[in-house]
DNA sequence: CTCAAATATGCCTTGACGGGCATATGAACC
DNA sequence: GGTTCATATGCCCGTCAAGGCATATTTGAG
């Protein structure tokens, strides 16, 4: 039930994210590799899995979390309306923004 | 300093964002629009504010508010790495998941 | 069955955040 | 200057989430 964007506004969960964007890897591999405490990780693993970020393959005794990608295409969906703003008008947005920023002769507070 | 990602973790300001996308408000629009508090909205803004989503213009008694690009940038350019999961993949990877989630004959329980 | 390795979970404390209320600030108008 | 409209801010409170520690659970090995 909690929002994808509460999800990854963890910096640490972030992180677990953008390893598993490289490879798959085992809890003591995201431990050691991101010099995080293995309590940490796993809590942290738990709530990527509630939320459908990762999931698990049983390897032996390892746990083998891998990334799924609904919850970040609906991230990259909610950022739609939004891309207009950016996509294609970069150069024109630019010279509007500069415009704005940079008051030539305004002597603004701040 | 804090992570765009933390911004919009907060549901009322996404919408706010989402309304803002649309055409620029002031906070009384956007207070009725949203059926939001006043105070919520105003504080909500602030931290838009600091975090550069959003910049004012002073405009009589009102303060009316305008999207600004940076930090959603910032988040699109994040999910770069994870794109490759579903662009021009869709098919393949959703082959490739259906495999992984539906072993024909092992029984799971789940 | 016992032990060890890998991982998960429960409890506790602490800090941060959002909401509401009252109040302050600022601009316009008389 | 005083009043009113529009917005911002300070304070208090409840909630919730993250980290740490200890412990439980699972799996493999012997």
């Amino acid at each position: 039930m909690e929002s994808s964007f509460a999800i990854i506004a963890e910096p640490n969960r972030r992180t677990i994210l953008s390893l598993l964007a490289s490879s798959e890897c085992s809890v003591g591999e995201i431990e050691h590799q991101l010099r995080m405490s293995q309590t940490s990780v796993s809590k942290h693993l738990r709530v990527l899995r509630d939320a459908g970020f990762v999931e698990v393959r049983v390897e032996a005794q390892r746990r083998v979390y891998r990334l799924r990608p609904e919850p970040l295409m609906e991230v990259d969906a909610w950022l739609t309306p939004f891309r207009r703003f950016w996509t294609a008008h970069v150069d024109a947005l630019e010279r509007h923004l500069n415009q704005m920023d940079l008051p030539p002769n305004k002597g603004k507070k701040r």
